[in-house]
DNA sequence: TCGGCGTGTGTGCACGTGCACAGTTGTCGT
DNA sequence: ACGACAACTGTGCACGTGCACACACGCCGA
């Protein structure tokens, strides 16, 4: 006798309808919303799925309805840095918020290794998310080819890949990566490199381009060192090459506070004192920021609002309206100790 | 016209068996690997399958099925937490490897208001998952006793709360507690202090249970702050209150490593060295405990070993496996420069 | 008195699948 | 030559719901 089978069969509309002396039909409307229902065969009906402990079946009403109210949230992003980066969390709570806000549910896709692309492809293609929300989508993203071959209605945050036609929301990487460069140059540092991270990603590769726009003529190409990842190692491992090649460095604008935090390790380690020997500027105003020694100076990046309107962008695409096509939000810097 | 209309409209059986020239049961024993399928027959519905591309629909198989192959995730937790503290998002990937690896959907509910807990108890009902992962659950969860009584196979992270008759994984927070304040007292600290946080929860009960064990007879009342979460913010206040108290600590025991560095930031700023003037352990091991400055001594907990655990226990009561009541993951001292 | 209309109700069909069952072949042993 | 049996195929029903449609009733104006 298997555990599945000795669960209690699931209350239907036939048993309410029995239940309270009315058809199925009726139990339908009323279970809807819908007019046309008597006072006495409401109340009949109320009490009736109390007493049955009615719940509509979630299955059956997706499969009539070709509609299952779940939108896919999808990170393509290293295991570990799912765990490590605080932004994508505060990305998926901005979303979870205002999907739950309109009733609807959220699919978790992980999206690392080549197997999972496959799954994450079968799933969607299975019909069993009506939109998508994809966060930090490299270049040539499959998973993003399949959603735009289906149709789904999607919206990215950070911009999409390649010339996918679909809604966004980012901030300005560009501009603000060039304004805390210059905020950063203007406290007297004559010497500044980056650790420029994700370069494979608009996000990384607007940053990059913000900070040398800010410098100018004055912009060295040995003073920027790229990692691959967002990450607190690889800010770590990058601040120590970039200090042996260029040890009288000043001042380091690292891609995001997580950088920062592992170049300030660094630097640490290599005997600078920050703000003192170095000026350290990040990005993101994450929960790094707030707990390097000393905090550090960095770009407020409203992370749960970008997660919030992407879920907007799809929850309006959804409806049919027609698709305000990118979102721009805010940023502004924050200045604290570490420059 | 709206977005979701003109979405082309999925291929079915139907459009595969016209496409192959056999019958709708035929491609069905064909898409689920059943005998029976000649060589011929196979041939042309793989071919009319990539022609009309064709994926099964999910709400219609699940229907008939019973089954929806997909395990809620439930996280009983603050937003801000559910961001902050790096353990959650270790087990929520460790729990989603298992399920992919059974090619199982995770559905990921965060409760935190009241709202949230009517909405996660109606989305439970209404049968859209097979199983669920609870974690963090406190005495009495409403959403706990909706589990038991719709008789969903679940498994919790931690002791599940009341007297649920539920599979469990957990560590052993009492002893590896003990273990590591003897440890901390053995380094020659005479005012062992603590920093409790969710009392509760068995896990925060059992870590000051651990505590007041190793000590014995030195244990004192006044030394032990309780807090509300596993926060930073939560460890510096309670540090700072611990210090005004008892101006004379030398050692601290903080309930997890976010505790322990907010407990950091506390002495820092009270002008207190660690490890020379308090020696500071806490628990987890997670990302905080290498990026304190110095790094943390804790006690290993496999984070993600919990998540996947849990995830097996839903697995074999889904087979209808006698249930494995409850899992004990073995965990360890990590000694590092705190004290 | 009768047609029309607004209100309320019941019934059949469709959604796309899995599965039990009933056929239809061909082969082999007696 | 004929039944038994294996290999394969097609058809009807069920899963639980929403929706279009048909129908029943009371009321009002002509």
């Amino acid at each position: 006798m298997s555990t599945t089978s000795d669960r209690p069969r699931r209350a239907t509309v036939h048993d309410v309808a029995r239940a309270a002396g009315v058809s199925r039909g009726t139990v339908s409307r009323f279970v809807n919303g819908e007019p046309y229902v008597s006072a006495t065969a409401r109340a009949a009906i109320e009490e009736a799925i109390a007493k049955v402990g009615y719940v509509p079946n979630t299955a059956a009403r997706h499969l009539v309805m070709q509609r299952t109210e779940t939108v896919a949230f999808i990170v393509h992003e290293p295991h570990s840095l799912f765990v490590e980066d605080p932004n994508i969390g505060r990305i998926l709570l901005g979303a979870n918020a205002a999907l739950s806000d309109a009733d609807l549910q959220m699919a978790v896709l992980i999206v690392d290794t080549d197997r999972d692309t496959d799954r994450v492809a079968r799933y969607l293609s299975g019909g069993s998310v009506d939109g998508a929300i994809i966060v930090s989508a490299r270049a040539y993203d499959p998973v993003a080819r399949v959603l735009e071959r289906l149709r789904l209605p999607a919206a990215f945050v950070g911009h999409p890949p390649g010339a996918a036609s679909a809604a966004f929301v980012v901030i300005d990487n560009r501009g603000s990566a060039r304004a805390i460069t210059e905020r950063l140059a203007a406290t007297g540092r004559r010497r500044v490199g980056m650790i420029a991270a994700a370069l494979d990603r608009d996000s990384g590769a607007d940053r990059l381009a913000g900070f040398a726009e800010a410098l100018g003529a004055d912009y060295d190409d040995a003073l920027v060192e790229p990692v691959a990842l967002y990450s607190y190692s690889a800010g770590r491992e990058g601040m120590r090459r970039l200090l042996e090649r260029a040890p009288d460095l000043d001042g380091v604008f690292a891609a995001s506070d997580a950088v920062a935090a592992g170049a300030m390790d660094a630097l640490r380690t290599a005997g600078r004192r920050v703000p003192e020997d170095v000026g350290v500027v990040g990005f993101d105003d994450s929960a790094w920021a707030q707990r390097t020694v000393p905090p550090l100076s960095t770009v407020h990046q409203p992370a749960e609002g970008l997660g919030r309107e992407a879920a907007m962008l799809v929850l309006r695409q959804l409806r049919g309206e027609p698709a305000t096509r990118d979102v721009l939000l805010p940023s502004e810097i924050v200045w604290r100790g570490s420059a």
